[in-house]
DNA sequence: CGCGCGTTTGAACGGGCTCAAACCTTGTGG
DNA sequence: CCACAAGGTTTGAGCCCGTTCAAACGCGCG
C-alpha cells in the first residue's frame, strides 16, 4: 500500500530523532528562564504593571520515557513546557488508562495538583523535554507582591482546563473516524500555532497513546488512519501526517 | 414489574418537589454569605490569618431550568453552589452535548470562565437553587490584601478540575453497566458527605443528563438500571434509588 | 542477530445504538 | 373533573460498529 522505501527518503529531513542527539543542543545552556519568557510562552498579556522582574525559575530537563510528575507525588509546584511534548494520564484502580492531554510548548503542567498538594495525574515525557517550573513557594507567598504570578498561574490553569474539556467534547463523536479526525485537526492547529506546518507534521506519540486519549483500541485508531488515506485525505507514513485536504478532513467528523 | 402505588405511598416522605413551594423557605432570606459561610462550604482550611472578614457576598437564586452562566458570557466572577444541584454542560457545533458534572452544595462554578474572559460552558439549574457570588472585581484586585481569597478559589478550582478528571476516566469503563454503578457510587457518596443517606436518594436530573454525562444513550441508562434491579443490588422507582449493597455494586464495576 | 515493540490487517463476536411502541406523570385548558 | 398534550421512562427487535483474538511485518536496540 504505502511505498516505504521512496516514502522514508523523500520525508528524511522531517524526521525528528526521538531521543535527543547531545551533539547539536549546546547553544541554550541556561538554567533558567526569565519572568518575561514564562508569559511569552504562555501568551500572557498583562494588563499589569511589570514587577519582579528579576525573578528567575529554574528549568528541568527531562528525556524521553522520564516522568515530570507522579501521581500522589508532593506538589512542589507548577511547569510550563518550554521545549518537547509529553503525555498526562490518569491510571484506573483496575488498570485502565486515560490519556488526558499531550502537553506541548506553551501548555501548564500540574495545577491538579494544588488541592490535596499533591499531583492527580502522572505526566511523561514523549520527546526529549525543556520545562520551567514555578515554585509553590513563589506562587503562594502572601509577603512579596507577586500576586500577579499567582494570578497568571491561574489564568493558565483556566486556559488548560477549556482546553480539555474541548478535547474532552470532541472525544464524543459517535464515530471513531471522526474522534481520529478532530484529533489530527487539533494536532494541525497546534502545530501550527507554534510555527510549524499545518499540513504535515510527526505525530509525538503512539497509536496506543491516541487510542487511551480518544477512547479507543490501537487497532480501530489505525484502522481510521487507513480509512482517511483511502479517501485521499491524508497521508501516512508511520507517525508522520500530511494532511492532503482540510476541508475533507473537517467534513468527516460530521 | 414495579408496583408504583405502594412504592409511591412508601416514600412519599422522601420524594422532594422539584419546585420549590415558596411556602417553606423564610428562614434563611438573607441575600449576603459571609466570607466564613463561603469557607465552610468549600472545606476550605485556612492556615492563613483571617482578615477581611467583614467582606459579604451577594447570592444569587435560580429557579428550576434557569441558567446559571451561558457559554460565550462575560466572566463576571465565580460562584458557590449554596443549595441545589445544577448541570455544567458544553454544546458541540453540530448539536452534541457533553455533561460535564453536575454541581451541588460547595462546588464552584464557572473557573473556565477566567481564560477569554468569558464562560466557556453552560450551567442550568436541575432544581432550585442559590448561588454565592465571587465577584471578578474581588478576586483579582491586587490592590487590597485579600490575596487569600484568590488563592481560596485557585484551590478550590483544581478540586474541581481532579474531581472532573477522575469521573472523566470512569466513564471510561468499556461497560456500560459498569458506568452506571460508578456513577450511582459517586452520586452515593456525595450525598453522604452532605450528610444525606449514601442508600436512598432521589437523583436530581434525568436519565437523558445521565446518558450524557456518561456518553451512552437515555435507553442504555435505563436498561442498565433494569439490570441492576434485577441482579437485586438497587430498587428504582423513578428517581428514587435505594442501594442494597454497596459491596455488588462496588464490585460490578469490573 | 534475535527480541521486543509499534503498526497494520483480517475474521468473528457482542454490546450499544437506532427505531419503535407503550406506559406513566405532569401541566394545560376546556 | 376530565381530556389532551408533552415529556420522562421502560422495553423490544434488528443492525452496525468497535472490540477481541490472531497473525504478519518493520523497526530499533540489546
Amino acid at each position: 500500500m504505502l511505498d516505504f522505501q521512496t516514502q522514508a527518503q523523500a520525508t528524511a529531513a522531517l524526521w525528528q530523532p526521538r531521543t535527543s542527539r547531545r551533539t547539536s543542543t549546546p547553544k541554550s545552556d541556561e538554567r533558567y528562564s526569565t519572568l518575561q519568557e514564562l508569559k511569552t510562552l504562555l501568551q500572557y498579556e498583562d494588563h499589569q504593571h511589570n514587577d519582579n522582574q528579576g525573578d528567575l525559575f529554574r528549568r528541568r530537563r527531562l528525556k524521553e520515557g522520564q516522568s515530570a510528575l507522579m501521581m500522589g507525588q508532593p506538589f512542589d509546584g507548577l511547569y510550563v513546557v518550554r521545549l518537547g511534548t509529553l503525555k498526562s494520564l490518569i491510571t484506573n484502580a483496575d488498570g485502565g488508562m486515560h490519556v488526558l492531554s499531550f502537553p506541548m510548548k506553551g501548555n501548564l503542567l500540574g495545577f491538579d495538583g494544588i488541592y490535596k498538594n499533591s499531583y492527580m495525574s502522572d505526566v511523561v515525557a514523549l520527546t526529549d523535554c525543556d520545562l520551567i517550573r514555578i515554585p509553590a513557594s513563589e506562587l503562594f507567598s502572601s509577603q512579596r507582591n507577586n500576586n500577579h504570578l499567582e494570578h497568571m498561574a491561574y489564568w493558565a490553569s483556566s486556559r488548560e482546563i477549556t482546553q480539555e474539556q474541548m478535547a474532552y467534547s470532541l472525544t464524543r463523536s459517535v464515530r471513531s473516524e471522526a474522534r481520529v479526525a478532530r484529533f489530527l485537526q487539533s494536532m494541525s492547529q497546534r502545530f501550527a500555532s507554534l510555527g510549524y506546518s499545518p499540513n504535515r507534521f510527526i505525530l509525538p506519540m503512539t497509536r496506543r497513546d491516541i487510542g487511551h486519549h480518544l477512547s479507543v483500541t490501537v487497532e480501530t485508531v489505525s484502522r481510521a488512519f487507513s480509512a482517511l488515506v483511502q479517501l485521499g485525505i491524508i497521508t501516512v507514513y508511520f507517525r508522520e501526517i500530511n494532511i492532503l485536504s482540510h476541508d475533507a478532513l473537517c467534513s468527516f467528523d460530521k
